[in-house]
RNA sequence: GGGCCGUUAACUCAGUGGCUAGAGUGCCACCUUCACACGGUGGAAGUCACAGGUUCAAGUCCUGUACGGCCCA
């Protein structure tokens, strides 16, 4: 083995290996296991990895693993979402680039098959990437949101709400893209703040000579003016009520209104109503039965109703028009303010509400039961605070609107007959063919496709097979764990809850709730705290890091770095973290593998670990320790917990103190007589290696699954027990008989005394290669016990010739010295050794427990806390003041013995 | 306007109301000792944003302020 990790060399072939294995495919008969279900949130189709993909996937990848070990039929179903305008804007771009026709020469049909071509080519260029991450999915049930099967549920699913009346097609002012030109939902426009002019306009009162001044930053909409509205109690304007404006430019006659929705502050107190292009004048003039007139075409340029206006982009009319107005005097004013203006998520430009027919879906009753789930416990948060938000949103949602006048997208279901009677079918109406109610030939099916989440919302069940009622439906479903962003708990999580229970009517009320805890995984910030996007440039692309740092590095770094959802600024240079991590794994593993196989027991350390010596005690101790740990953290998916716990346990316990403890009866051993007491020793040394770094290979897996495994194949047969592939290993049980809370409090003192010694070492300059003979001066009995029975490991840990351990209280003379807990331990001086610099530790650490004491004085010399507080506490309080005198004592006669 | 999150070492972050507030990186010193220099040993480094309050006891709970960020309207 070499010495440094190389993750190329095996992650390829390792993950070849898994697939091969078929362990990422749970049966869908019963297996008489249990279950455990994640949906993976489908990305684009056109997408690549980013940094937010990797954590979420890695942590879903994490739970799998867990479960999978733990003795589940663990299922984990990949997919890709068809993003409807996402992915035709790709394709549009692409026609555009080759100077070929364009979507609307092509027509329909064509240019579907196009972007079924490129999906074929391009398309899920991302679950390839997943695979570089060590993602276990079940590749055999990828699902893809236009398949066949998810296009039946669909219609099955929209044919249903349909039947319930739970949708419907109206003229609504609905959010309009005039670049991509359809109709977006609410959820899908964002508010930018920006500056604006707020232009002040005259508008001639009809049959007087008076004028009302109205604010707006938008001018070229006074062309859809239908009304002028005023404060009912606004003074100033009283009078003109009932009265009415002659519009300028248009010459049309409109009511002069009261409705107390009018700010009397803001502006001049008195608003132009334009209820087609604005949603606040869209309510006005349904209170008041305005006309509504539409003045755009659907690509934002001014239509028919402009007059000499039409056909001019809005901006352009809106010079014209200020113009206009300039000339006729009725421009009175400009003023700078800021204000919000709504920017589609897709195409990044103004959305401009207008009236238009679609399709919507009624929330209200649907949400219902949504709110229910978090209510009554069935659907959990975690981070807990995204509760409120989903809660928040539910309670005060809109109807929904699903029509998309897009091509790329399940079309929706429904068919007209020649007087535009629609239907909603299941099965394709054939053009010709009588209408089911009215008997009339279908003349056309509707021409607009449904908003991608009107797919996706029924992922949990419709990847399963429903409506069909399969194996996999009846094992899987519901899920227990699903992990997003925070950004799609409307679009997606609440709408799959609500579809959950609106369609699965078949289910118990119990089960219909989609997945039992919804994780919300931390957003990714570049090092300078912004958020990662691809035009700010600032990504780091997760595979690039995969392939530097090495897939296992990426995923623990991850892991490690991010604490129940809380964002985390991500550098670059963050992912060493886990490429020290998996270097320092691979070198213990490589360590124990070389050691494991002593002269009289030539087929490794498979026996069982005797357990005889201290630090083997001690390691078996702290094993099942971080077992428990590692195993509760993941049930609670506290993964950064879970992290911490190896990384200690591997670095710290095993690393830094077991294994160096271990190299003196493996030293020792090498060539002891067979039976002896060294040979003896040795093997139970080796058998201790043996079984730590096996189960420690487990704990790992989920998080470094490559390393492990490449690891684990290194491995001796007997020690595997008969396990090829670590993938399928069962998770660790706690070994409760090991943990010894005694063995850890003696071996905790031990570690305190060899680190005095080091300190020392240190203080004086001891060459490394230098071995004094030195002394344990023992406070108390115990300690005196315990030094006495382990002399030896302490010597070899300090690098010491001997050590003396005594209890008398006398010090050496001429030694340098320091306390641990229970006694203090001495190093001789070489001749020239100045001793400042030791007195100066001692002073400091002497500051430190006078600091110490005093401050327990102070709370035990409370009456207060004496009455009020738990008695452990203050009885601890009182057993540490012990400690600490005694250590103080200590160093007082210490300080003293330096000047000798 | 409403809501949420954050503010702890130079940096990135942990931190059940109760040990003298921790880790990793970086920094300083020493060490190529037979797993690992992507290593080992030791060390320096903090007014826990600020102001009040509750409590025997506050980094931790409450109120407010400032700053940074996010969401909704």
């Amino acid at each position: 083995m070499p010495t440094r990790y190389t993750p190329a060399d095996f992650e390829q072939r390792i993950y070849a290996e898994w697939e091969r294995s078929g362990l990422m495919t749970p049966p869908a008969q019963d297996s008489g296991r249990p279950t455990f279900t994640v949906m993976m949130p489908p990305p684009n189709v056109t997408g690549v990895l980013h940094m937010g993909h990797a954590l979420n996937n890695t942590m879903q990848d994490l739970v799998i693993r867990y479960k999978r070990m733990s003795g589940f039929d663990a299922l984990w179903v990949p997919g890709t979402d068809h993003a409807g305008i996402a992915t035709q804007a790709v394709v549009e771009k692409k026609l555009l680039t080759e100077g070929g026709p364009n979507r609307k020469e092509m027509g329909r049909e064509a240019f579907v098959e196009e972007i079924w071509k490129w999906r074929q080519h391009h398309g899920d260029v991302i679950l390839k990437q997943l695979k570089r991450l060590g993602a276990s999915c079940d590749w055999s049930r990828t699902k893809f949101t236009l398949d066949a099967d998810m296009a039946h549920a669909v219609r099955v699913a929209f044919v249903r709400l349909w039947k319930q009346e739970k949708i419907y097609r109206g003229a609504r002012l609905v959010n309009w893209d005039c670049k991509l030109q359809t109709a977006v939902s609410d959820d899908e426009i964002e508010y930018v703040t920006q500056k604006s002019t707020l232009w002040t306009l005259r508008y001639p009162v009809k049959d007087s000579t008076e004028f009302l001044s109205v604010a707006t930053t938008r001018p070229e909409t006074m062309l859809g003016d239908t009304g002028v509205a005023v404060h009912p109690e606004d003074k100033r304007y009283g009078h003109f009520v009932g009265q009415s404006i002659l519009l300028p430019l248009t010459n049309r006659e409109i009511p002069i209104i009261a409705d107390t929705s009018v700010d009397p502050e803001f502006g001049t107190g008195a608003v132009k109503v334009t209820p087609g292009h604005d949603p606040a004048d869209y309510e006005r003039g349904a209170r008041h039965h305005l006309a509504i007139i539409n003045i755009l075409h659907t690509d934002g340029t001014m239509n028919g109703e402009c007059g000499r206006f039409e056909g001019l982009p809005r901006e352009q009319a809106r010079k014209q028009i200020l113009a206009a107005f300039e000339e006729l005097g009725l421009l009175v004013g400009a003023e700078e303010i800021t204000n919000n203006v709504s920017i589609s998520d897709r195409s990044k430009t103004a959305i401009e509400p207008l009236v238009s027919e679609q399709w919507f879906v009624k929330m209200k009753d649907l949400a219902q039961p949504a709110i229910g789930a978090v209510k009554d416990g069935s659907l959990k948060f975690k981070p807990e605070r995204w509760t409120k938000v989903y809660l928040d949103w539910l309670e005060n949602v809109h109807d929904w609107c699903i029509s998309r006048q897009l091509w790329w997208g399940h079309r929706i279901p429904v068919w007209y007959d020649e007087d535009h009677v629609p239907v909603a079918s299941v099965e394709d109406l054939a053009i010709g063919s009588p209408h089911p109610q009215t008997g009339k030939p279908i003349v056309r099916q509707d021409e607009d496709v449904l908003d991608t989440w009107g797919s996706s919302w029924l992922w949990p069940f419709a990847t399963l097979g429903w409506p069909e009622h399969s194996a996999d439906m009846a094992r899987f479903y519901p899920t227990q764990f699903l992990s997003t962003a925070r950004d799609i708990i409307y679009l997606w999580v609440a709408r799959m809850v609500m579809a959950g229970y609106a369609l699965l009517e078949d289910l118990p009320a119990a089960q219909r709730n989609p997945f039992a805890t919804c994780y919300i995984h931390a957003t990714v910030l570049d090092g300078h705290g912004r958020r990662m996007s691809k035009s700010a440039g600032n990504g780091i692309d997760p595979v690039e890091m995969i392939e530097k740092y090495g897939a296992d590095a990426v995923r623990y770094s991850l892991m490690i770095l991010t604490r129940e959802g809380q964002d985390v600024k991500l550098a670059e240079n963050r992912f060493e973290l886990g490429q020290r991590f998996c270097n320092k794994i691979w070198n213990v593993a490589r360590f124990v593998l070389q050691n494991l196989q002593g002269p009289s027991d030539p087929v490794g350390a498979a026996q069982a670990p005797a357990a005889d010596a201290l630090e083997d005690q001690w390691i078996l101790s702290r094993l099942a320790a971080v077992t428990e740990a590692v195993s509760t953290a993941l049930d609670q998916y506290d993964f950064h917990d879970a992290a911490q716990a190896l990384y200690r346990f591997t670095w710290d316990d095993f690393c830094d103190w077991y294994v160096e403890a271990a190299k003196r009866r493996l030293w020792a051993g090498e060539n002891a007589a067979e039976g002896s007491v060294e040979a003896v020793s040795a093997a139970a040394a080796r058998a201790t290696l043996g079984h730590t770094l096996t189960t420690l290979l487990k704990l790992l897996h989920p998080f470094t699954p490559f390393l492990s495994e490449a690891l684990w194949a290194e491995v001796p047969q007997p020690l595997r027990g008969g396990v090829d592939m670590l993938m399928g290993a069962s998770w660790p049980t706690v070994d409760v008989a090991s943990r010894n809370l005694e063995v850890e409090e003696n071996f905790a003192q031990l570690q305190d005394a060899v680190r005095a010694f080091r300190n020392v070492r240190a203080l004086l300059e001891t060459p490394a290669t230098e071995k004094p003979a030195a002394t344990v001066l023992c406070g108390d009995a115990p300690t005196s016990v315990n030094f006495a029975a382990q002399q030896s490991l302490v010597a070899f840990l300090a690098r010491l010739e001997s050590v003396e351990v005594r209890s008398d209280g006398i010090k050496p003379a001429a030694h340098g010295t320091d306390v641990f807990r229970g006694g203090s331990v001495f190093l001789p001086f070489a001749l020239d050794t100045d001793p400042a610099k030791l007195r100066s530790s001692l002073e400091k650490k002497l500051q430190k427990v006078e600091g110490g004491i005093r401050a327990i004085d102070g709370k035990l010399g409370n009456a207060k806390f004496v009455a009020n507080a738990d008695p452990e506490v203050v009885q601890s309080e009182r057993e540490r003041r012990v400690l600490l005198e005694t250590e103080l004592a200590t160093l007082l006669a210490n300080l003293e013995g330096l000047t000798v």
